[in-house]
DNA sequence: CAGAGAATCTTGTCAATGGCAAGATTGCGC
DNA sequence: GCGCAATCTTGCCATTGACAAGATTCTCTG
């Protein structure tokens, strides 16, 4: 992607979305620094201001990209509510950066045009999935979902859990979602 | 607490810890300095340092006694799973500070013998108390109920819940675990 | 009660970071 | 081909975390 020897980069918004993915699965967002992204996109220090204003700019777009691809997750298969749950784990687990991102509202501007846009559309996917799939009352029904779901994944990227559980988390999250519909 | 004109503070340490907690819990982690704690404190920048080492030092004092107060709130009661269940809501929100740091393994030292401790107490609590009020597989049933209650206190914490939740996280938090027991 | 040693805190310093300003280079529309 | 905007660079500054060395106070022991 990188035209070496080129002034411009050719894709530096991509490669240094891609770059904060990796450094944050790697050390977390503590240590993210864009100066570390700059380098290793190969450019000057300065240059992902012009891109995205400053950090939280960045992980803006990082917490938009995530929605999409969660969007994108959700849609895929629509095999009924179970699979679903476990699509919200496995993209957590896949995408962990995006993942951290997306539930931590200071560290990006909330208030991003973008980013409401795209959270707005996937939540919708979150709460329509449930609703045509219980007999319940489906605002608590959903949020029970999404609660058990995201307290799975949220506690497997954090290695809360114990050992027992393997290391296959969409497995281990299929069990317990079941648990909620017995 | 400041014995002011003293050049020994009385208890820095209790202080930092305090001003940690509530810094954390106004504009998150993200924003956290220990000069800025120490400024609170009234002493000098490498005060801390002292105290804690350095920073994740601070942090893994701060989540051990995380983990000593859900101790606590969770020993309190005894009321049945569902109230433990509201208890662990119900310090997550009143401790943000202690509950995120908690479960970020990238701010703290997981291998601190005060913290580890701490912790295998406090999840021995967990496991135990669902151990006793289920017919089903124990396993399960407690990794499903941390799970529930555990997602329902990050989203409410990091905003994402519906506003036509209301204001109290309790009462939506027992609903919500409810709909795991039925 | 006196003094030694330990605990606590301070000042000084350094490298790294985020952000801003001003200038250089390149691509694109007219 | 020319002008202008987009992209990237170098240079700079305040802030931060960490470390070192020194000052002050507490405590323990005799």
């Amino acid at each position: 992607m990188t035209r070496s020897g080129s002034y411009h980069h050719g894709d530096l918004r991509r490669a240094l979305l891609d770059a904060a993915a990796e450094a944050m699965a790697e050390s977390g967002v503590a240590e993210l620094s864009l100066r570390d992204l700059a380098r290793r996109a190969g450019v000057s220090h300065a240059a992902p201001a012009h891109h995205f204003g400053d950090k939280a700019g960045l992980l803006t777009a990082l917490a938009t990209e995530g929605y999409q691809l969660l969007g994108e997750a959700l849609r895929e298969g629509d095999d009924g509510l179970l699979e679903a749950g476990v699509a919200y784990v496995r993209f957590a687990v896949r995408h962990p950066a995006h993942f951290e991102v997306m539930f931590r509202p200071d560290l990006h501007r909330a208030d991003d045009q973008d980013l409401a846009a795209a959270r707005a559309r996937t939540r919708e996917l979150l709460r329509g999935g449930v609703a045509q799939h219980t007999g319940r009352d489906p605002d608590v029904d959903s949020l029970a979902a999404w609660s058990i779901v995201h307290g799975f994944a949220t506690l497997w990227l954090s290695g809360a859990l114990p050992p027992r559980l393997g290391t296959d988390p969409e497995a281990a999250a299929r069990t317990v979602i079941r648990r909620l519909f017995s």
